[in-house]
Parts: C-alpha cells; structure tokens; sequence
DNA sequence: GCCTTATGCTCAC
DNA sequence: TGAGCCTAAGGCT
C-alpha cells in the first residue's frame, strides 16, 4: 500500500533489527516465495530502498527483492512469532528473540497466553527498531531472489529518487522533455521514483499546480520548488502510520503535530469537500489509471 | 455479509 | 485500454 517514503522507513527499521545478524526466513511451501530456503540461516548485511523497491541484502547476489505492490505489507513485533493465519505469509525473525519457532506454535496451538503483535498497540510508532523481533511479509506483489546485475537493472529504469539524495536536476531535464500532462508524469517511476497517486494529488494541490498542464511548458524554477518541496514532505509524511501532507496552518484547526483524521490530505480522496485554502469543491477524474483529485481554483493557474 | 475501493504494476490485446 | 494479481478496510444493506 505504500509510496517511497514508508519503503524506505521499512528499509531503515528492518536494517535497524537485523542487519548484521543471522536471520531465519520462513515461507509456506505452497507460497509462491520459493527462494526462502535459499536465504534462511544467513547473514543479513542491510536492507536497501529505492522507489518502491525494497532490497535485502544476502551477499554472494542474493539480494531479497520485495515489492509491495498495491496490497502489500509489513507488520513487526517483539516476543514470539504470532500464530500462522491462514494467508500465504513470508516471515523474517531472529530466532534469539522469538525462541524456537517449532516451540512457540506448539505453545500457540495450546492456546497459551497472548501478546501484542503490533507496535500500533500502544498507539504510536514507539517500538524500538531495536526491540523488533520478527517481521511479516503479506500480499506482496513481488519478493525473489534478484542478484547484483538484476538489481542494477531496476536502478537503471528508475527515476531519480527524493529520499535517495537525488537532486532536482535529473526530474526537472526529464519532466521537461516531454508533451505528457504533469499529473501523468508524476505517476511514472522513471520520472521520480517513489511518489504514488497521494504523493502526485498532494505535490500538485502544495505547487498549486494545474494537473493537466504538459511537462514541457512548466519552467525551471517551478519544478526545482517542487522537488525541493517533496524531499522533507516525504521524509515527514508518516505521522502515527498515516501519510500527512497538510501544513498545520492550512488545516481548519489549525493543529499542530498529528492531525485530525480529515485534515490529514488537502485533496486525496477529499471529492465535493471544500478546499481547505479557497473552499472550492475538489474534484477528482481518473488520469494515469489512477484517481486524480486536484481544487479546480487553487490549481487553475495558467494553463494559457 | 456483500460490495467497493485502495499509497501499484505488468502483461496481453 | 483492460484484465489480473491478491488483501484488508470501510461503507453499505
């Protein structure tokens, strides 16, 4: 379900609790991941993001590629591993942490006592990377083996990516070269790599961008405001597992820190809502395959 | 309970 | 351009 900015939070955290360590990977046979017991018992280096692309590193080009796809998911936890459901799951743990697996489902089977799975509980992101004992992998659309050319490859047909330190210069060269409406562009990895459909509405509505407006006629000096927007916008979007992209003085209540659940987006899904800036009703249409949600005022300008 | 929708992407036509 | 992948949440009845 995530943009870029959440794949590379994914990367740091699980870096955070495995890197270094000797990790098990666990996968039910019928599942489509059969490259599990190629990975399990070894050392895991780092985990690597770019775009949506998470990498984790196994050395020797073994390189654990996981793509989240529309419904994919991480959910972490201390203590033991949870019991299995009935879903075709990938599970990374550190078995000094969790115990023996073969125990533990024993003890699960037996009904024993309860324990959190999920950081959420408490409300919050708090749970030390550190503390993390296990991860879980579900519906993702992709998670093989890729080796260092593989890898290579994906790198080579991504844009460049805000939260990877690229610079503005590569979006703006591209962007401008083509005829394609910005809305579209902003949808094409290889023209930034990790923005998704939130990202693109939000950026724009921010820019006070017209979707439609083609790549070519945007100047320079627009599109460098824009990246510069994006890079801290992604790294500060996640506030208590949402994404946030409201600035505090823009929302009705003007509340700082985590914000009310419908202040959260100034046009995402916020269709026949007034705009929070000029209280024009947002529109949305499908652009790119996607639900595009722009404020028909606020984004109006010059389209000439 | 059922239906729709979703922060994504690939492939076939 | 549309189907398919594959899972969960939310809004309805």
């Amino acid at each position: 379900m995530p943009e870029g900015n959440e794949i590379h939070r994914w990367a740091e955290r699980h870096t955070a609790a495995f890197g270094d360590k000797v990790v098990r990977i666990e996968a039910p046979s019928t599942s489509r991941f059969v490259d599990a017991p190629l990975l399990d018992g070894r050392v895991l280096k780092g985990v690597r993001a770019v775009g949506k692309h998470l990498g984790y590193d196994f050395g020797k080009d073994r390189i654990l590629h996981v793509h989240l796809g529309m419904y994919g998911d991480w959910t972490e936890g201390t203590g033991p591993l949870p019991p299995e459901k009935g879903a075709l799951r990938v599970r990374i743990f550190d078995s000094k942490k969790t115990g023996d697996p073969k125990r533990v489902k024993q003890e699960s089977a037996e009904g024993s006592r309860p324990h959190r799975w999920y950081s959420e509980d408490d409300g919050s992101d708090a749970l030390d990377p550190q503390k993390i004992a296990w991860v879980e992998l579900r519906g993702p659309t992709d998670c093989s083996v890729y080796s260092e050319a593989e890898w290579k490859k994906l790198e080579e047909r991504l844009g460049p990516d805000p939260l990877n330190g690229d610079g503005a210069e590569r979006f703006v060269e591209i962007v401008r070269s083509k005829k394609t409406p910005i809305a579209v562009l902003l949808m094409d990895q290889s023209v930034a790599a990790g923005v998704g459909n939130i990202l693109r509405a939000e950026l724009l509505h921010r820019a006070r961008m017209n979707p439609f407006k083609p790549g070519n006629e945007i100047d320079e000096k627009t599109l460098k405001a824009m990246w510069k927007d994006l890079v801290p916008l992604m790294k500060s979007a996640m506030v208590d597992r949402r994404m946030v992209t409201t600035r505090p003085k823009d929302r009705p209540t003007k509340k700082t820190g985590s914000p009310l659940k419908e202040e959260t987006h100034y046009v995402y899904r916020r269709q026949g809502k007034p705009c929070f800036v000029c209280g024009e009703d947002v529109k949305t249409m499908e652009m790119a395959g996607r639900n595009l949600f722009w404020c028909p005022k606020c984004q109006s300008a010059s389209l000439q």
